[in-house]
DNA sequence: CGTGTGAATATTGTATACAGTGAACAACGT
DNA sequence: ACGTTGTTCACTGTATACAATATTCACACG
């Protein structure tokens, strides 16, 4: 009857003495966030396409839902930036015009550098290998042409460089922004793979010297050379 | 009944023809941004203290309006950080320990960098203006100890330096930030008023001059001071 | 006394119903 | 034909009702 995935009807009753000492109840996620994780993948996948109407009761009806998570999803994408929403007038996919585009870069470039100096500046040994451990699986995903793996490996490089960062609204807001710039150029992406695993590669070699000067001017680097590259 | 300002109520028939080609519907604010602002100005002077449960019931009871406005004002609060929501437990204001509130300035600062930097770079004769004529008033209060004045002429320098940067993005982040910023060091806000204003000068004249390295610099430093200063 | 167990209550999550607004369109006059 | 007006339909905003979960408190038991 329902097509969102609702984990929780997965686990009988016998899970509540399961070992972490969460509820039941924290384990039932919302319908409003499995709402929200279903219609962001389908606007990043394309299944909804830039400016089209997202009609309250037609995603409830998709989802097997009554309009109200589907409200609060639709509000939370707004928040994300993947959707416009005018009072009395609905919700659309939200467009992105080329300023827009510019502007998230332009915000991300210094907040990368920030998170780069910070790493370098706290990480632990663990973070460090971590972050290794990585930049060994770009780098050879990029030599080795596996392209279609490169965009998971770059979201994790740079989640991995926030971790260790220890900020975590810094990693948050830079968490909202490369998922919406992903999806800006989802088309483009997986281009520029070695360049762009080289100079992953530069920033964790000053963050692995605790050089916050160099980590920082490397990690926003980076992003305005990926701007660059996306610009063509 | 409500104590909520409903705008358009004192709005008769007749202002369908007024000036601008607005639609009454766009005036008549939904029920969740008049929630939404009555509970932030509630929980920003102190009415809510952190910590404190927010009932929807209670809270809907409190505006008189139903718990759906109210819910959905809830989540727009933990999405701007004023309020925590756990699934199934309701929402609390957000209390702020020490390592959150440095990592809000953390952030805060290469974006306030940002922020000289691209004014210093786009600003039009008409943004320096502006920038110099709230420059002037605030310096003139902070130096006459009008005290009172300063938290409002600080948000708007913020504003208006923003504004020139020409980058909503960058603008609306910011904003946020700054509001949580104001709402946490409240007690302690309107010290530190002429190094402030000092400030404040420095960027402008940098702006002026179109140097961006030098804007951005004392932007950023400008935040890290503050810091500082809140942190006695 | 403390501790565990259960019922009762409070509160959130979800669904449904209704009211009000905006947009499209047909009927009408000019 | 063209614009104007009235009407209808689709959709969002809001309220209410119900279901499911968390929390509290009383009470029995050790």
């Amino acid at each position: 009857m329902n097509n969102v995935a609702r984990q929780w009807e997965m686990s009988p009753e016998h899970v509540v003495d399961a070992r972490p000492a969460t509820t039941v109840g924290a384990l039932h996620l919302p319908l409003r966030q499995a709402v929200l994780d279903a219609l962001r993948s389908a606007i990043i996948d394309g299944t909804y396409l830039p400016g089209e109407r997202l009609v309250e009761e037609e995603i409830a009806a998709r989802f097997d839902v009554s309009r109200n998570p589907t409200r609060e999803a639709l509000h939370a994408l707004s928040v994300e930036g993947f959707v416009e929403i005018e009072p009395r007038r609905g919700a659309r996919v939200a467009t992105m015009n080329a300023r827009w585009a510019g502007e998230l870069f332009e915000v991300r470039a210094p907040l990368e550098g920030l998170v780069a100096r910070l790493a370098a500046q706290r990480r632990t040994p663990a973070d460090l290998v971590h972050l290794r451990d990585v930049l060994g699986a770009g780098t050879a995903a990029a030599a080795e042409g596996r392209l279609d793996e490169l965009p998971a490996l770059n979201t994790e490089f740079h989640m991995s460089l926030a971790a260790a960062a220890g900020n975590e609204l810094l990693a948050g807001t830079l968490a909202r922004l490369s998922d919406i710039i992903r999806w800006v150029y989802a088309a483009r992406i997986s281009m520029r793979s070695t360049r762009s695993w080289d100079e992953h590669a530069a920033i964790v070699a000053a963050v692995a010297d605790r050089d916050a000067e160099r980590a920082e001017r490397r990690g926003a680097e980076h992003i305005s050379a990926a701007a660059a590259a996306y610009e063509d």
